[in-house]
DNA sequence: AGCACGCCGACT
DNA sequence: GTCGGCGTGCTC
């Protein structure tokens, strides 16, 4: 008996290969299996996605072109099928709902099948011959009854749900909780900073683990860096069993554990950042999406897809609750959870509400305020002011007082530009159109776009003039300047004050970020310099002032999401402020928030000050109604990198008047190609263009007919001088 | 994407 | 005379 199976392989996205490719074997395979194949001269990992019975005539190895049954499609049926290599039969297959979303997945973000397929397992798992993989999972196996043994034999004390420690649920979280399991989903949960989302997120969990007993969750958090904290605290509910984690910084080795566990069902709760979405979870019953407005969810490279879309697209192909959680929504979620008024029936989403801080102390019944903010016009400031005098008191005093403050400053390095004097000449990077930012720490000018570093010339390159001086200010020079300004201001016992950095060249080293970290918690810090990296989730206690120093930048930026992003990011940074009320009132301060601007008028600024995001929700999307931007419109970009702009543009300028005729075309609008901010990287030029439709559906039908000519034309003249395009759907940035 | 084959410069 | 540069082409 010969069978066909069709292989999801990794093939890239734009090679002219079909999504799945043929092969044979003699037995039959369930949908799903790993399998090894062997393609061009290689062996690659690959998952099955149908397997249909050829019949048992076929000599297949008969030299050249066999006579496939009749209506077979594809290049296939023209050819001689490879055998599979082998069946890695010893894991137990995906399943259906997994295959879907994937397939999902690679339509959507158009990309291969077995690209996202392939990218969606644990590395190692692709590297396994069948033997090892047999052996390893024997391995799990006899470690798994041996500790169930030893379990049982003990007292069963070990592994029971720590639940004595779980707080008594606020109004505000019961309320939350009640919805959550009357209602379908999927949920917006809109929590204010310190609101307590993460009890609503545990108990969710813990609902959902006791309706059944083979029920799974999967919890997403952003980043990396806020992965250990949650962990621990689903541990200490859970228990240490039911939790395991899937991220980019554990080693491939526990990658494949994780993912194994959640496979077979043993872990009961999978806490990742965004490749997690495309973990195998056969029980999964709930998913949570923390910060759900956070960047770090769109992947930038690859399969650009949205995790939080897609656990929205999951959660309802499987049956699984979804929660996403802000203080900050998107604009997109925000809209879709829009209650229904008048002749708006409403979004699709189910918004919670939980508008009070309560003290970070557990069962402390000081009530959080939030922070106090303060405006402070830089245009009435002497001109180049770094920090206003009012500021600077207020730190001065806050670390006498033995408190400590934050200081905001997105750009890192000394200087973000090197500049001569007298001829004008300015640090460029000679393989990127960007400056090369001016490192103090180690002499160096580094192009933070292609890494090309060089020691820092001692005169200028260009005239020779030795007086060459750094232009603007990044954190390594705010740390020094604050070191110079605070010179005379004591501590409680008379000492300096303590000016620290938190950022990513400081925490470049394995453990640094923790390292920091425990010495800003340890109070051996007074003022911590750092770039949007602190702004997220860090519990620091005794902060009690948060400033934005810089802040303008993204208010007339030509990215429509940056005041969203600007937003979101000044109300987690206040978050950081008085996290701890009973700290704040031991103290007799408040918690202040301050914000260095030249348009204290802005309407985004107001809405800051009164900690009003549905205020500066409503404005941003008028804006966008009118403007037609998303969430009221649907768009994808088209990049394409080339020698030349030119060859660039071209090609998509191209693109756009032969596309005219394609599917949906008539209600998809191209603008013409332009060249990214960052126009050239690594001597590669880049250009863009953004493609917009009213309607997902005639986007998504451009889009997928437009990949054959995207193809035919780079195999064409205008293909000339072409490096790569790619298409990034729902992009985040513009 | 790999990984080949294929045709032109500085070295044992 | 070879080792090796990366330019095009193929993978069921």
């Amino acid at each position: 008996m010969i069978w066909r199976l069709d292989i999801a392989v990794p093939t890239p996205a734009h090679s002219a290969l079909g999504d799945l490719l043929s092969y044979s074997h003699h037995e039959e395979v369930l949908p799903g299996s790993l399998v090894r194949v062997p393609l061009g001269r290689r062996e690659v990992c690959g998952v099955v996605w149908a397997a249909t019975e050829e019949g048992a005539a076929g000599e297949p190895g008969d030299g050249g072109h066999s006579d496939a049954a009749p209506g077979v499609a594809g290049a296939a049926a023209e050819m001689t099928l490879r055998p599979a290599a082998c069946v890695l039969d010893a894991l137990p297959p995906l399943s259906a709902a997994w295959m879907d979303l994937v397939a999902f997945s690679a339509r959507y973000y158009q990309r291969a099948i077995g690209e996202v397929a392939l990218a969606a397992l644990p590395p190692q798992l692709r590297e396994l011959s069948a033997e090892q993989l047999a052996r390893r999972l024997k391995r799990r196996a006899t470690a798994a009854s041996k500790k169930a043994k030893s379990d049982s034999a003990e007292t069963s004390a070990t592994n029971a749900p720590a639940e004595p420690s779980a707080p008594e649920p606020t109004p505000e979280q019961a309320a939350a909780l009640d919805r959550l399991a009357d209602d379908a989903g999927p949920f917006l949960l809109f929590g204010s900073t310190g609101s307590g989302k993460t009890e609503v997120y545990l108990r969710a969990v813990a609902n959902a683990l006791d309706a059944e007993p083979t029920a799974q969750a999967l919890v997403m958090v952003p980043e990396i860096n806020l992965t250990p904290q949650l962990e621990a605290r689903f541990r200490e509910r859970f228990g240490a069993d039911a939790v395991v984690s899937l991220h980019s910084g554990m080693t491939p080795a526990q990658r494949l554990a994780s993912w194994m566990s959640a496979h077979l069902g043993q872990a009961r709760i999978l806490l990742g950042t965004r490749m997690a979405v495309f973990a195998s979870l056969p029980g999964l019953r709930l998913i949570v999406v923390d910060e759900e407005h956070d960047p770090s969810y769109k992947q930038q490279e690859g399969a650009r897809y949205s995790a939080r879309d897609l656990a929205i697209w999951r959660g309802r192909r499987e049956g699984a609750k979804v929660v996403l959680g802000s203080a900050t929504p998107s604009l997109e979620s925000w809209h879709h959870s829009r209650p229904p008024q008048g002749e708006d029936p409403g979004g699709r989403y189910r918004r919670l509400e939980m508008p009070s801080r309560i003290g970070a102390d557990a069962g402390s019944d000081v009530k959080g305020e939030l922070p106090e903010v303060r405006l402070v016009d830089m245009t009435l400031q002497p001109p180049r002011t770094v920090l206003s005098a009012a500021l600077m008191a207020a730190i001065g005093e806050r670390a006498a007082r033995g408190e400590q403050c934050l200081l905001l400053l997105n750009r890192r390095g000394y200087a973000p530009v090197l500049a001569c004097g007298d001829c004008g000449w300015k640090s460029e990077c000679p393989h990127c159109s960007a400056y090369r930012v001016f490192h103090k720490i180690d002499r160096s000018l580094r192009c933070h776009h292609c890494g090309f570093a060089e020691r820092v010339p001692r005169a200028c390159p260009a005239c020779g003039n030795l007086d060459i001086a750094p232009v603007g200010r990044g954190t390594e020079r705010l740390e020094e300047h604050l070191g110079e300004l605070f010179e005379p201001v004591r501590r409680p016992d008379g000492s300096a004050l303590r000016i620290g950095r938190i950022d990513a060249d400081s925490t470049r080293h394995e453990g640094a970020l923790e390292q920091h970290l425990a010495a800003v918690h340890a109070g051996e810090v007074d003022v911590l310099v750092g770039t949007q990296m602190i702004a997220k989730g860090h519990d620091f206690r005794r902060v009690t002032l948060v400033a934005a120093v810089q802040p303008d930048g993204a208010l007339f930026s030509s990215d429509f999401r940056a005041p969203e992003r600007l937003f979101a990011l000044l109300m987690q940074s206040a978050g950081r402020a008085g996290r701890d009320a009973a700290f704040l009132a031991a103290q007799g301060s408040r918690a202040q928030m301050w914000v260095q601007t030249h348009h204290p008028r802005h309407p985004l600024f107001q809405a800051l000050r009164q900690h009003d995001y549905p205020a500066f929700a409503e404005q941003e999307l008028a804006e966008r109604r009118a403007a037609g931007m998303p969430p009221f419109a649907f768009q994808a970009l088209i990049r394409a990198d080339a020698r030349t702009q030119e060859a660039a543009q071209s090609f998509l300028n191209e693109f756009a008047s032969q596309g005219a005729l394609l599917e949906g075309a008539a209600q998809v609008s191209c603008y013409p190609a332009v060249p990214l901010a960052v126009q050239r990287v690594a001597n590669v030029e880049r250009a863009q263009m953004l493609v917009e439709s009213a309607s997902r559906g005639a986007l998504q039908a451009f889009l997928a007919a437009g990949r054959p000519l995207l193809q035919a034309l780079r195999q064409g003249p205008q293909g000339k001088g072409l490096v790569r395009w790619l298409v990034d759907v729902d992009p985040q940035a513009i």
